[in-house]
DNA sequence: ATTTTAATTAGATATATATATAATTAATTA
DNA sequence: TAATTAATTATATATATATCTAATTAAAAT
């Protein structure tokens, strides 16, 4: 199910009258003014609704003599509200990509032959070399402070800077015993 | 769950920018400022949106270091919409009641000893009353004239009358053979 | 203590929509 | 064919709400 699909159905199914309406059919089959009398409403308004649920295919119609009766199309609800959250969605995906997009020029904008050609000065822009800098260190092991100037010096002469912003962005912690990453 | 509260529920996922920060939490938890970021709305709207969603337990926060992380509440979507639509609700149970409690008011008012008193001139009212009548005849069965006025009469002299509005309320049909019910 | 910054709240605005009345259509009965 | 009636469509209105900017709060860093 498309995200529009999914907002459309919820729409519907986000109103006192149409959801009063879908329980009512979810028991029996009912007709434009035998709901409208339940529900204290206008067959106008009745139809309107109807008109609705049928665009999801949540409703479907069959003439019987007189009245047009409606009746509730289960199929269209027999699923779980999680699964359609976790329905890969491709506008999360159209983020994911130009967030993803936007790391890789900042990175190849600022790093040649794998050295750091200069730190940013905006700060969303330094993080992003900060958290690609702070790969070269494992997670979990400690390291001493001149191990991690050697494995920042690796990309920069200034590992000072380097050194003091890791910890100020959170990407690193110290104490007495000394350096090491903070998992994201 | 009530009705009340599957509105509440509804009404937040049938929004553009609340059902994608829920898909984006599906993912991993975040915080607002990256919400906002990859949803390209102001911090501000983000916040706007987390608040209604914790208001019904879709998401819950927690803080860590700078952020106040949000994260999906998976338990409160593990449902079935249909198994939503198919709880019985109060509302439609009142409609019921109110439906039964007027047939049998009609009925009061116009039958006294199994026999009926007078023919409504009402419309609804006579269809109640007709309907009634209606049970002294078996589905399926094929009556002759003689037969139904027989069976009209220990209600009412005037059985002319009421075959013919049986007719023409369509609760039964005739053709030469004679008279039957039709289901309703 | 001061400054910075993430998050929330307040207030304003513009859009969407649920509902009713009135008009129209479609189908059935007389 | 005319009359009745169920259903739909058109139009108008009032309410709800998603969003923004600006102001405020809360927490952390200097």
């Amino acid at each position: 199910m498309t995200e529009e699909n999914a907002i459309r159905m919820f729409k519907c199914l986000a109103d006192k009258s149409r959801l009063q309406i879908l329980k009512s059919l979810a028991v029996e089959d009912m007709y434009v003014e035998l709901l409208a009398e339940r529900l204290n409403l206008t067959p106008a308004t009745i139809s309107f609704h109807l008109r609705k649920l049928s665009e999801i295919d949540a409703v479907k119609s069959y003439k019987t003599q007189y009245y047009t009766m409606y009746s509730l199309c289960q199929d269209t609800f027999a699923v779980k509200i999680l699964d359609i959250l976790k329905e890969q969605s491709d506008e999360a995906d159209l983020q994911e990509k130009r967030e993803q997009a936007y790391r890789k020029k900042v990175i190849d904008a600022f790093f040649e032959y794998g050295k750091l050609k200069s730190i940013p000065a905006q700060r969303k822009k330094e993080r992003i070399v900060l958290e690609e800098i702070a790969k070269a260190f494992q997670p979990g092991r400690i390291y001493s402070e001149r191990e991690v100037n050697i494995l920042i010096a690796d990309f920069h002469d200034d590992f000072c800077t380097i050194r003091r912003d890791m910890i100020s962005e959170r990407l690193m912690d110290r104490d007495e015993r000394g350096y090491w990453l903070i998992p994201q």
